[in-house]
RNA sequence: GGGUCAGUGGCCGAGUGGUCAAUGGCAUCAGACUGUAAAUCUGACGGCGUAAGCCUACGGUGGUUCAAAUCCAUCCUGGCCCA
């Protein structure tokens, strides 16, 4: 009775998606020794609590490892409440503010709430690196330090380029990379999984492991997940994302508004399809098939991972009515007026559709303002309002006026 | 410690006494076209005001001047060179 299953359906499934496996043959030779001696591989994450609002870009590396989870091994997530006062580099160009201990704890648990929605939590062992980085004294600091040179650190080209620019690199930065590959000693890992702009850092994990005389881990790198637009990798500060916790209706018209061209790459790295599937709707593309229909069919799927089949359907029908149809959502705020009369831009800045007074006036002036379907067509005219008017600012912003 | 250069709007980056709310690019937003795609085109893009106009902004503070992002002093931050 094996509890694993044949190394080949394994690499099928641990293959799909991931950009590098480094190295793949000694990967190859632990999963061949842990289906040999029915032990569970130790598979390493690291969570970065210092932003602790997930997306979809997140899920990529936290999908391949429910799928470790789910053929057997243990999934490790460490929370780095330690190194997020340092705060990671990677692909910063200026030193990250260091966050308090309760911000950093506060958005652990926000972290692996919204984690647990990909991650089977029955079968998880969570660890904080400070329980090991915070007992070290200076000795031990300097003992790990000294198994690393300026040379090799200054590899990473995120730093060379800082240096080059002269760009300030603080030599707190220059540890990061060594206090995470001290994690990975302290739990024995046997992989680690990260995203491609992590290699550097999963690499000096596999040195230190060696110079602490372990087997060093090997490391498993999944892209990068384009933004809405495909141009800058998903963020939230582009606001180019689509949240874990976005609601089924967000989900959905996001994805509607990605770009044709990654329609594949999303069925591949967001959904939990499998390669046949995907390789179907590649086909019918192919053959002719309007892109936007297959998208329909990704931003089901999408909801229906993060959420459920019927809050799919409803995203759904909810898409067609407003924006197939152009009808009205339901459920939008409102906004009770109390005056007879308004001014149109006030009554838009004072509920909440527009920031200030000189955007609301834009915004009518440009044609982009509608009560009841009809367009505004001046920002200095007060209008009449009546219980249950719809005041439509832009393409989505919604609310529905009351009167007292 | 000494010398020297720099810090401008969400970002990059012009401007070096008045015509500067500050050229230009990116991002963003609206409109047209569409499939809430993409590409393209048009326009907007500090706050307050219906408007005339007013207010706040060019690292901080203080000063010179009728007038400063622009000059001076000082402080902070960073780069480079020398020690």
């Amino acid at each position: 009775m094996n509890r694993f299953p044949s190394l080949n359906e394994q690499m099928d499934i641990i293959r799909k998606g991931a950009e590098e496996i480094i190295p793949e043959e000694e990967f190859v030779r632990k999963i061949e020794k842990s289906i040999k001696t029915q032990t569970p591989l130790r598979v390493k994450l690291g969570a970065d609590p210092s932003r602790p609002d997930l997306h979809i870009g997140h899920a990529v590396v936290l999908g391949k490892m429910r799928e470790f989870q789910d053929l057997g091994h243990q999934a490790i997530l460490i929370i780095g409440d330690f190194t997020a006062i340092i705060g990671d580099p990677t692909g910063r160009n200026k030193t990250r503010p260091a966050l308090t201990s309760e911000e950093t704890k506060k958005n652990a648990q926000s972290y692996f709430d919204q984690a647990g929605i990909v991650l089977n939590r029955e079968q998880l062992e969570i660890r904080y690196n400070s329980e090991w980085l915070n007992a070290m004294n200076f000795q031990e600091v300097i003992t790990l330090l000294a198994h690393y040179t300026v040379a090799q650190i200054l590899e990473r080209d995120d730093f060379s380029k800082r240096y080059e620019n002269g760009i300030p690199i603080s030599i707190h930065e220059l540890m990061y990379p060594l206090a995470q590959a001290y994690d990975s000693v302290a739990i024995r890992s046997d992989i680690e999984l990260g995203g491609t702009d992590q290699k550097f850092n999963l690499l000096v994990g596999r040195d230190i492991q060696r110079e602490y005389d372990q087997e060093p881990q090997v490391i498993l790198t999944m892209p990068i997940l384009e933004g809405l637009h495909g141009k800058e990798k998903m963020s939230k500060s582009l606001d180019n994302y689509i949240g874990i916790t976005d609601t089924a209706e967000d989900m959905y018209g996001k994805t509607l508004s990605i770009n044709d061209d990654m329609i594949l790459r999303y069925f591949t790295l967001v959904t939990d399809l499998s390669e046949n599937q995907i390789e179907t709707y590649k086909q019918t593309m192919k053959e002719g098939k309007n892109p936007r229909d297959i998208k329909h069919e990704l931003a089901w799927h999408l909801v229906r991972r993060y959420h459920d089949t019927n809050a799919a359907n409803q995203a759904k029908e909810h898409f067609h009515k407003v924006f197939i149809k152009k009808d009205v959502p339901e459920n939008i705020p409102e906004y009770t007026v109390i005056d007879n009369e308004v001014f149109i831009t006030k009554l838009m800045v004072e509920s909440g559709l527009c920031h200030s007074g000189g955007e609301a006036k834009r915004l009518v002036s440009q044609g982009g303002v509608y009560i009841n379907g009809d367009r505004i067509l001046s920002h200095s005219i007060a209008v009449q309002i009546e219980d249950g008017d719809i005041l439509k600012v832009g393409k989505r912003k919604f609310i529905k006026l009351r009167r007292t």
